[in-house]
DNA sequence: CGAAACCTTGAGCATGTTCAAAAATCGTGG
DNA sequence: CCACGATTTTTGAACATGCTCAAGGTTTCG
């Protein structure tokens, strides 16, 4: 948390954020509703870099300018932070540099991680990783919420959404999930997504 | 440049800055040399986060241990700035702060982009926009050095080795490049390049 | 000069994609 | 509440890109 340096804004289901090109001028923090930050080829394909949940925070950039796109999955609201009010308040507080900081290692962590996601998993692998990983940020312990489309899903893992739906299918078959709706997922056995991501 | 606050230290080739789980207690500057940065999964798969030149910084992370190996592809001298003098420097001169600030922004951007380029592009692009990368940061216009072994190569870009050659075989036939020797890649059409590296 | 490591090339194969169609779900208005 | 069309998801079959396995060539280095 950054302090009391932010305003606030709300975002429709689908509205964005901010786009590519647009001057970076601040950072976010997502305080309700689920965002997607993607880049794009110029042809159309398109990966999604991160699904930002509750507590997250989106929009550094090292450019003058967003690389990527940030839109609202469902309806949000986000804390606003300046980039020049930022830099202002750390060079006068030490303790909001280094939480900055830490921030930003959390973040070149997690990045790092989805290389070897993307790069070396099997579609099977990515699917239990993504469902494990959005299991961690879900509420209950056996329910995952996924209020993102299976595009969405596709464009995350770098799959098609066929492939997507396949997997999902395939894991609800070996009673490994169940799908009650679009939007959730049931683990039924965990043990069985943790040996499929083999990440040390 | 983090000022006056390093030590160097000398590593052969194929020899070891720090591995995956050792105390991340220190952050290092390429002086001179080529390392990679590299994640591995539990049955052998590799992926290479980054080739490190000179200039570059390697060993960034959130938590208490590395989770990824540094080793030197041909013999590096590195400087070595201890975390702990760091967040003290850091917590007396704001500037300090914002220079590390800046740094982290940028690699991060750069692993976002690579993204992209496991997620979404083709073999083909991907050795193309690895060229491009590599051309940019050699000394000459039109050699792009090559330090790295074609395993390296595939591993960075997430393909195999035969694809990797079959690829760059391909770019030679077409009279894009040519190959001189194992460590060195011309190029003869750059034009041919930018047109596969569909980033906006 | 010989051995080891690395790189290239070829042929067959597998994973995931593409294209197509059916099924389920959602939103809207009667 | 249900009917309707639109959208999303699922499923199937054929296909393609890149992988695996195998062999031959090249460079490196003792």
């Amino acid at each position: 948390m950054l302090g009391p340096l932010g305003s606030i804004a709300a975002i429709s289901a689908g509205h964005e954020l901010f786009r590519q090109g647009d001057p970076a001028d601040a950072w976010y923090r997502v305080a309700s509703g689920v965002l997607r930050s993607c880049r794009l080829l110029s042809d159309g394909r398109r990966q999604i870099d991160s699904f930002i949940l509750p507590g997250d925070y989106v929009g550094f950039e090292s450019g003058r300018a967003y690389s990527s796109v940030a839109e609202a999955i469902t309806p949000a609201t986000v804390v606003r932070y300046s980039r020049a009010r930022i830099d202002q308040s750390a060079s006068e507080d030490p303790a909001l540099g280094r939480l900055l900081l830490a921030i930003m290692l959390n973040h070149l962590g997690a990045v790092r991680g989805r290389l070897l996601q993307l790069g070396r998993m099997t579609a099977e692998e990515r699917v239990a990783s993504f469902l494990l990983e959005m299991l961690e940020r879900s509420p209950r312990e056996d329910i995952v919420d996924v209020p993102m489309s299976r595009n969405d899903i596709a464009d995350y893992l770098a799959l098609t959404i066929e492939t997507v739906s396949r997997t999902l299918s395939m894991f609800k078959r070996d009673a490994i999930i169940a799908l009650p709706d679009r939007q959730h997922v049931a683990v039924l056995d965990r043990k069985a997504l943790d040996r499929l991501d083999r990440r040390d």
